[in-house]
DNA sequence: CCTTGACTCTCCCATCGCCGGAGACTGGAT
DNA sequence: ATCCAGTCTCCGGCGATGGGAGAGTCAAGG
């Protein structure tokens, strides 16, 4: 029998690890003096850790290396339980992958323009209401009068409503004839009336930046988006969307200048595309 | 202003996400209520949170993603610290590649065999002193005739031993004429004397194995042991080590049948050999 | 046999980046 | 004035250890 220092230098395991894997129910010393609470282990229990290094190893929890070396476990399961296992750490090869070509992107454009001007990240977007209408205007600039629109549509209900928001539904860039939707983010359901229509924007990913400033160095903030987008290998996967952030309702004008967020829904190329 | 709560819903943060960058200085509210203690924060306050984000997605702890935030960083610094990220995540990219793939040629062995017989480990041996005899023997049986003269060497200097241990020098299988070392791993040091070498073995990674039982059937843990080596693509880079668990120093024999750990050091194959 | 010194015991606290809940308080709408 | 949703602080927990305090134990040497 060794004491627990002398199976630690053997094994190569701490001695504060060997009495946490006791308590924790996965390797419990052969015996243990009644009197002083010493630990004893064997020389066939190092099998026996080995197994839980093992799988220690492939980044299974504890608690699921204890339920893997319970007798009653069959060949069969512990395949399936390793079968599992890597598909979760392919996954996980597979975001590391992506972390690091962001960051790659991200070195490139710091020694390009030793500047980062737009920070692009990734944003998941839940499922959100809004009350909107849908039109083809002239152009671009042409939709602020839609907004007019929507209030008068909702009247009171107009109460319920968070941020101003435009979406873009061409698939490429127009100058003219622009399909776009415009309305607001609604924090409760609402009655469609007047040609106002109420609807969910499906959940999606998106990259995204935020836009300081006038509307008219918008384009800048595009181009770095876009930029981003194509480097770290996503495509387009929806309308794009621009949040007007400076007049969103909780939101005193002060002297805050505009502030714009735009939203492109993206999957990585090569990923099957779900929504419209 | 916008409370807690819209500025979360807008950036897709937690509150309790929010409130914990604010206590770690890293995202303070534009303003914070005297009296109520409530935060507001600035939509302008957005594009600080992204900074922060996409920081965070490169794995940078928050300490470092604050001292990154400081107003005195150059972009040359900037730059450097991405580079270094860039390298630890390189690192860990290939630390779980090889993970992975011992995952799979765990799966690969299971699938065949339905059983796991051997379970091989990566461990890292510290430097070790050891006192030993090495001699050319007429077989590996002969190797036991070499541990009496060790202890008729080191005397009383004896009670300073732990585990005895054979080492074998050749670089490839052999059936006469094995170079072999043999020798007990030492607690403290002790003077060499009459034809027994004191000294270190040097700090190495190596593929480990645990043997239950009889000697005759040592060959099928070299196998597995060699097995795993290969299809994990290492390579052996030094001497391979038998340690004799059974009858280690601390170890009343009670009726425990015989232990044998197996140590080959390796390095993964492409990978420079340091020791000889 | 007793002292010494190395070892071991338990218990508590810290890590990191949050999440959950309790209990008290606030703000804005009715 | 009332109500409810939102917010506050404080405390605890997660997972797998590591560090350290303070008390007890073991084995060898004097």
């Amino acid at each position: 029998m060794l004491k627990i220092g002398d199976f630690s230098a053997l094994a190569q395991v701490s001695i504060k690890t060997l009495r946490y894997y006791d308590q924790a129910g996965l390797l419990t010393p052969a015996h243990v003096d009644e009197q002083s609470g010493y630990r004893y282990y064997s020389v066939r229990q190092l099998a026996q850790l080995h197994r839980i290094l093992a799988l220690r190893d492939f980044e299974f929890s504890l608690e699921e290396i204890a339920e893997l070396l319970s007798e009653d476990v069959t060949a069969e399961q512990m395949r399936g339980m390793l079968l599992l296992q890597q598909k979760e750490l392919e996954q996980r090869m597979r975001d590391e992958g992506d972390r690091l070509s962001r960051l790659n992107s991200r070195i490139r454009v710091i020694e390009r323009e030793n500047e980062m001007e737009y920070e692009v990240i990734l944003k998941n977007l839940p499922k959100q209401k809004i009350a909107s209408v849908r039109e083809v205007v002239a152009a671009y600039t042409a939709v602020g009068s839609l907004y007019g629109k929507v209030a008068n549509g909702l009247g009171p209900a107009m109460a319920n409503v968070t941020v101003p928001v435009a979406i873009w539904h061409d698939h490429e860039y127009k100058e003219k004839d622009v399909d776009a939707e415009a309305g607001f983010y609604l924090r409760h359901d609402v009655a469609a009336a007047d040609g106002v229509t109420v609807h969910d924007l499906p959940e999606t990913t998106a990259a995204a930046v935020i836009h300081n400033g006038s509307y008219h160095r918008l384009r800048e903030a595009y181009d770095a988006l876009l930029k981003w987008i194509a480097s770290n290998d996503y495509q387009i996967a929806g309308p794009i969307r621009e949040l007007y952030l400076h007049t969103a309702k909780p939101v005193r004008q002060d002297d805050e200048t505009y502030v714009t967020e735009i939203q492109v829904p993206v999957v990585k190329a090569g990923a099957a595309v779900h929504a419209g």
